[in-house]
DNA sequence: ACCCTATGACTAG
DNA sequence: TAGTCCTAGGGTT
């Protein structure tokens, strides 16, 4: 489930089972047609920058993958020897490590590690010039310890679209999605409809630190949990999990964990968003 | 079997 | 703002 911590996570992942070394890339699905384009190519490593991942391969070359609202991989070990099992459904990539040679003939040895992608919204080869372009468009991500939030500052203190709006907004920032943008808010006791132009700059400040900090431990954990050691009493499940792990997300209906105020939701530019009207009045 | 929703984002108009 | 991309899971017939 795609933000920016999942493909930080990706990107470490995949450069561990990767770079280093040639790897078999395939089209299951037959729509990657430029798949052959880099198969047998060295991996050099994955990165990533918010939504967006590039595997990086010798000769200038990276492929793009975004993985929209539902796309994944699924990761899996090969014995060596052995073959892959086959695709089940549509995979769009499949990307396999190459094991040792003994043979020493030349051929490309045996998988080991085997990572297949499923309904991405993009997995195309581009130059690495334009990974350059598609970073360019971006904002600053938290998950970047290069990242300038003063970039993501100046749009924000002059535009008079909503907070809740721009957060989402990945040229504002990278890598925040429906979860963090609704849980830092809260945490930030910020009612989501103040518009740009009346955030004051210290509210910012604490939004960015923040993410900074639940964004590693989403990369480090694989989950998003956004609740603090106070107010974690083990009670209240969010749907779908079996312990409670958010503050407003999915949680509307739902007394808040912090003031007992019933959770809310709207639609805000075709997104679901979640707030306290307790804690995040204005 | 059908309907809805989902941690996203692009395009047309 | 609606439609599209097109995967999976959950809830409801």
């Amino acid at each position: 489930m795609p933000e920016g911590h999942t493909l930080h996570r990706l990107a470490r992942l995949h450069t561990e089972y990767f770079a280093g070394g040639p790897v078999r890339v395939c089209s299951p699905q037959g729509r990657f047609v430029d798949s052959i384009v880099v198969d047998g190519r060295y991996f050099d490593r994955a990165t990533a920058t918010g939504k967006h991942l590039f595997h990086h391969y010798e000769g200038g070359l990276a492929v793009h993958i975004h993985l929209g609202l539902y796309g994944f991989f699924d990761t899996y070990r090969v014995n060596d020897g052995a073959e892959p099992p086959a695709p089940v459904g549509q995979v769009r990539m499949r990307v396999a490590s190459v094991g040792d040679d003994d043979e020493d003939d030349g051929e490309v040895g045996s998988p080991r590690r085997v990572i297949d992608l499923r309904g991405p919204t993009r997995c195309e080869v581009i130059a690495e010039t334009d990974v350059d372009g598609v970073r360019g468009r971006l904002g600053p991500d938290p998950l970047d310890p290069a990242a300038d939030p003063d970039r993501a500052w100046d749009r924000i203190r002059r535009s008079s679209r909503t907070i809740g709006a721009l957060l989402m907004d990945q040229k504002v920032l990278a890598g925040v999605g429906n979860v963090y943008r609704a849980e830092v808010l809260f945490r930030a006791g910020l009612d989501p409809f103040t518009p740009g132009t009346r955030m004051r700059e210290e509210d910012f400040r604490a939004i960015w630190d923040d993410l900074v900090a639940l964004m590693a431990v989403g990369v480090d954990t694989g989950a998003i949990h956004t609740i603090r050691p106070a107010h974690d009493h083990g009670d209240l499940p969010r749907r779908g999990a079996d312990r409670p792990r958010n503050y407003v997300y999915q949680r509307d209906g739902w007394d808040c964990r912090v003031c007992g105020t019933p959770i809310a939701q709207q639609k805000l530019e075709a997104r679901t968003l979640f707030w306290c009207p307790g804690c995040q009045a204005s």
